[in-house]
DNA sequence: TTATTATGTGAGTATATAACCATATAGTAA
DNA sequence: TTACTATATGGTTATATACTCACATAATAA
């Protein structure tokens, strides 16, 4: 059986994984790792309600995946933890692997 | 504004990242990167219910994160993309450096 | 001061998810 | 065949999440 220690950082794990684990917050990643961003841009690069990504943004701030600091009447986000693309590179894996297996499936018919 | 595809792309890739984002799933994944187990195992090992377990991991398979085979009575689940641990190996990290960031304002009280 | 702009947040609704219980399915053994 | 075990799944309920709209807040400019 996992002991208390162990279940409290999984608990912490999937806090962060599910702050990741939306499209639209996929996006905004992306969208910013090649530079911070303000919400008004994030908002017109992605295609969503300002409202809306505030709020997303809030939740990866929260989960401690991004940072922000305020300038005039803007508010400016960035990646505060780059590791966080490794993570995208892995999942493209596990997306090839299924395309393969996809392949692989369609030619055995 | 974001293409279809890198819509569909940033899609699948949040169904991979919500499959992974549960405590009891993330439990179960470090528990099957020292091999593969049958469900009644994993049910007993992370304190769960079977049924409760079965569907977590039928999300998993959907998901492309794990693989089964069946051996007479039993399931037996195992990783299909060891990068998952990748993830986790960042995750912590977030979870460090949130650490530190605490330490530094208590230290600043 | 008022007006404008960027951002954040409360309220409501719709949808998705998780957990539990009961039951179904399937393999094994007697 | 019946009994037993492991796993999966339908149904229900509780909870969480995402989205939209309206409004609040805060910085700036006129």
């Amino acid at each position: 059986m996992l002991n208390k220690k162990k279940q409290m950082l999984f608990e912490k794990q999937a806090e962060i994984a599910k702050a990741i684990a939306h499209p639209l917050r996929i996006a905004i990643v992306d969208f910013l790792k090649d530079g911070e961003q303000c919400v008004c841009d994030i908002a017109e690069h992605i295609g969503s309600e300002r409202s809306n990504v505030s709020r997303h943004l809030s939740v990866m701030v929260n989960a401690g995946i991004l940072d922000y600091r305020k300038q005039g009447l803007k508010v400016i986000y960035r990646l505060r933890t780059p590791c966080i693309l490794d993570f995208f590179a892995c999942v493209v894996g596990v997306l090839k692997q299924q395309a393969k297996d996809n392949e692989k499936l369609l030619a055995a018919l």
